[in-house]
RNA sequence: GUGGCUGUAGCUCAGUUGGUUAGAGCACCAGAUUGUGGAUCUGGGGGUCGCGGGUUCGAGUCCCGUCAGCCACCCCA
């Protein structure tokens, strides 16, 4: 009889892996912390409409999502985004503004495992909400690139790919896209990249072959890269509000200088994110090897906190997703080893001592001082071993001896240096060790 | 959802044209070892050879199916 495996694509995590897990989240929760967000969290089931509502059916085919046994739709979380515009839209009037909010949360996608993809995850998730000038963009920009630095990525190792939903939009208007159109045009931009001019099959299909001039004006801005050029092809249409437009740009691009973290960023216009719900600037970090998928993503969505229900409320986030940012660091050698060791091992003569050395070690954990002792009693010459194996820096020896004159050895494991400390002194001699030197 | 590759111990792998009771290294446990170190030696536990069926006197080995993993496509909130 075999034990129920664990589900595909969901993950378990031993000691080792669960420490390099906390090692993720800390950098990333310092991170956040340091720029002043405040951390949440939601339900990890929700209603299936709150996915449903905004999103296509495709997206409803990813969802783990069951009737309860209340008869209720239910899907465990996809994402962040939703649940995070409903609390901050059931309290929007009550909260302080500029809203800024992270979580490091677990998500879950029914979908087919891949490298640096399974159908459990964590995230990183930032946002700001009720800031809608290019203010709030720059300060999420250098957030994601403070939590690449933090870990020693540099602008070598990753770089970010910076867009705008809402020139596009203007653009097309400008060359007499409708409405609709715009929305095939965009899905269709957003495939360019792989497919080529096979990209447009699905536009064509459906409005019609695509004029030469307009398909060239596609390709002209899809293929955008720096500023210059933004502005250059941007300032020969003379359009009064791609104009305006592009003084956000350099409102951002300033801010981003400002902040340090320009080197990261390039303008590209031939990224506009997959996801309707994206209103303004997009982004997108990528290793720049390119041997990974993406490593962040994130955008502004203005309208979305409405949709769910509640006020008109700009808004701006990113996330990151944990699996494949654990790849990029493992390339390039920034996961430090792990260590999980005692502080302080002890090492027990005999039963008469043990009384003795666990109200010592007892006394220890209540310092805050890691330490361990053998549970079963064992020979002497194996303790040291242990002691040893178990990566402590410092024994305290509890022999028959040392107990019998009232005192303990203490022994530092690296430079074999002794001495005797009093068992009432045993605490501080040990907290003077491992901090004092 | 589509295609390719791969499944033997916790890990890395060996296993002859199909032939007795499936092996090694690492790891783990114990002993040598009742007062000083990641060593050494000895021993031990651990396997339904992913699972199911078929061919055969006989299958880890050949065939079919299935499941799982990896990779690519699709998708990527």
């Amino acid at each position: 009889m075999a034990l129920p495996k664990t589900l595909p694509g969901f993950r378990e995590f031993y000691p080792e892996a669960m420490a390099v897990r906390r090692f993720l989240f800390n950098v990333w929760r310092e991170s956040a912390l340091a720029f002043g967000f405040q951390e949440y969290d939601g339900p990890v089931l929700e209603p299936l409409e709150l996915y449903t509502r905004k999103s296509g059916d495709e997206i409803e085919a990813q969802l783990f999502s069951f009737t309860d046994k209340g008869g209720r739709e239910v899907a465990l979380r996809p994402e962040m985004t939703p649940t995070v515009c409903r609390l901050v839209g059931a309290k929007a009037n009550a909260l302080k503004r500029p809203i800024k909010w992270f979580s490091i949360a677990e998500f879950y996608r029914y979908e087919r495992m891949q490298k640096g993809r399974g159908r459990s995850f964590f995230q990183f998730n930032a946002d700001i909400f009720g800031e809608a000038g290019p203010e709030a963009e720059v300060e999420l920009i250098a957030l994601l690139v403070q939590c690449l630095r933090r870990f020693g990525l540099s602008e070598a190792d990753v770089y970010i790919r910076l867009s705008d939903r809402d020139l596009w939009l203007l653009y097309l208007e400008e060359y007499g896209f409708s409405p609709e159109e715009t929305a095939d045009v965009l899905s269709a931009v957003d495939k360019l990249e792989k497919l080529g001019d096979a990209a447009f099959r699905g536009y064509e299909e459906k409005h019609g072959a695509l004029a030469p001039e307009k398909r060239e004006a596609i390709q002209a801005l899809f293929g955008v890269r720096g500023f210059e050029a933004l502005a250059a092809l941007v300032q020969s249409l003379g359009n009064e509000r791609l104009q305006a437009r592009l003084a956000q740009w350099r409102q951002l691009l300033d801010g981003l200088e400002a902040m340090g973290v320009g080197s990261f960023v390039e303008v590209d216009l031939g990224v506009v994110r997959g996801l309707s719900y994206y209103t303004g600037f997009v982004f997108e970090a990528f290793d720049r090897k390119g041997d990974l998928r993406a490593i962040a993503g994130g955008g502004r969505y203005n309208d979305l906190v409405r949709r769910y229900g509640g006020p008109d409320l700009p808004a701006v986030g990113f996330a990151i997703g944990d699996m494949t940012f654990q790849l990029l660091l493992e390339a390039r050698g920034l996961l430090p080893t792990m260590v999980q060791a005692a502080d302080v091992y002890a090492i027990i003569g005999g039963p008469a001592e043990r009384q003795k050395a666990l109200r010592v070690v007892a006394d220890l954990r209540m310092a805050g001082v890691r330490a361990e002792y053998p549970l079963r009693q064992v020979g002497f010459g194996k303790q040291f071993k242990l002691a040893d194996q178990s990566g402590a820096r410092l024994a305290l020896i509890f022999g028959e001896d040392e107990v019998q004159r009232g005192v303990v050895k203490l022994r530092d494991l690296r430079s074999g240096e002794e001495e005797d400390v009093e068992l009432a002194r045993a605490v501080a001699a040990v907290r003077e060790r491992l901090h004092g030197g």
